[in-house]
DNA sequence: CAGGCATGTTACCGATCAGTAACTTCGCCG
DNA sequence: CGGCGAAGTTACTGATCGGTAACATGCCTG
């Protein structure tokens, strides 16, 4: 693994890897997201990305854990997706929940869009052993704990309660994205949540 | 199950195949329920079903019809579900969707539950063409249609808004299943819906 | 008993699956 | 130029996939 030069600046990073991996794993990724994980076999992946088998298991250690890292991968794009569209309203609960679910029935809208990848992978492995498990269950988890927790920050009359709702909204337009065309019942999303948000006095 | 002396009575159908095809098939509807449909093969079908690849292809011209077949009971058994739910509530459009919140939590909390095989099929089936794939985009169009109609039936503000939310809440209760073992957020589920329904003045 | 039909058995097909071995080629850098 | 590592190439493994052919049973009924 790690070569450099033992005598001097051993690169902090292990030389970032020049290209081919990167374009396996993108190319990874978009297969994974529109056609499911279990239906994209590793010859699949290294044709589109115009390399071969070997140069894959140069790279990943296995398919399970390609997948996984397809699932972090993910995990991390959604973070950094909600934490940019809830900054511009710091201290205000509300304001970034309206705007978290105008921002996801758009995506949720869009023609491209398959729903969550996280979510799709929850269906698709079973298995407790799978490295890309563990993935799904803390990102699944930690949605309710930042819904869960906006709802405390905007004094709902019960937070717990108001926080699920939400989530079950948000994971409802997940769903019904991918039998309805156009979205569907997502459209509908933003304006449930403003209604829950009301009654609950937030 | 009609057994009637050949002579009179031709018995329309085609004389009830005795057993093994419905062997076949109960099989595959809980293996596919609980692994997942690309999870499950044909070998581990008959396998378990106690019978060989011959007899199976002896009842279903092919996997995918099979899938079909599985999702069409699939479809059948949720409907004969949900009016059973509903029928002490005649003309009581709220009491009817409190039913089916009530006992949709209950059953998506159950231990053996892994959603709604509907759902999951929408994830797995991507192909236009697959025969699953019809049945599970109907069966979704019915369910948003079924909840528009009660919103509407209980006069609600806005209908259409109110049934798409109400579909969402049960649609993201499946999925939300699928990742907290106890059933997560779908807890809360009903006291939405009421939320929900309170709000629209329904 | 004879016939017929549902089922079981075995062996096979070609395709694809994840994963590996051995060798060659390319491009960069000293 | 010489060398080294990253990448491409070909061929292969053994397992499994969906699906089929040919044949051997069993069992019920006429």
């Amino acid at each position: 693994m790690s070569v450099a030069k033992p005598e001097d600046l051993p690169a902090c990073e292990p030389a970032a890897r020049p290209r081919v991996r990167d374009r396996i794993f993108e190319t990874a990724c978009e297969l994974f997201y529109r056609h499911g994980i279990r239906a994209v076999g590793i010859d699949a992946i290294v044709g589109a990305a115009s390399t071969n088998k070997m140069s894959f298991y140069r790279s990943f250690p296995s398919k399970d854990e390609l997948v996984a890292d397809y699932l972090r991968h993910k995990d991390a794009h959604f973070w950094s997706w909600w934490d940019e569209v809830v900054a511009p309203y710091q201290n205000q609960p509300r304001q970034q929940v309206e705007a978290l679910f105008e921002a996801h029935v758009n995506k949720t809208c869009s023609k491209e869009s398959r729903g969550c990848g996280l979510a799709n992978a929850a269906v698709e492995i079973v298995e407790d052993e799978h490295p890309g498990r563990a993935v799904v269950v803390s990102h699944k988890s930690e949605i309710r704990r930042r819904f869960r927790a906006l709802a405390t920050a905007m004094k709902a009359r019960d937070p717990e309660q108001l926080g699920d709702a939400l989530m079950l909204l948000m994971e409802g337009g997940y769903l019904a994205r991918l039998t309805f065309p156009k979205g569907g019942p997502v459209v509908s999303a933003l304006r449930a949540a403003q209604t829950l948000m009301d009654a609950h006095g937030a």
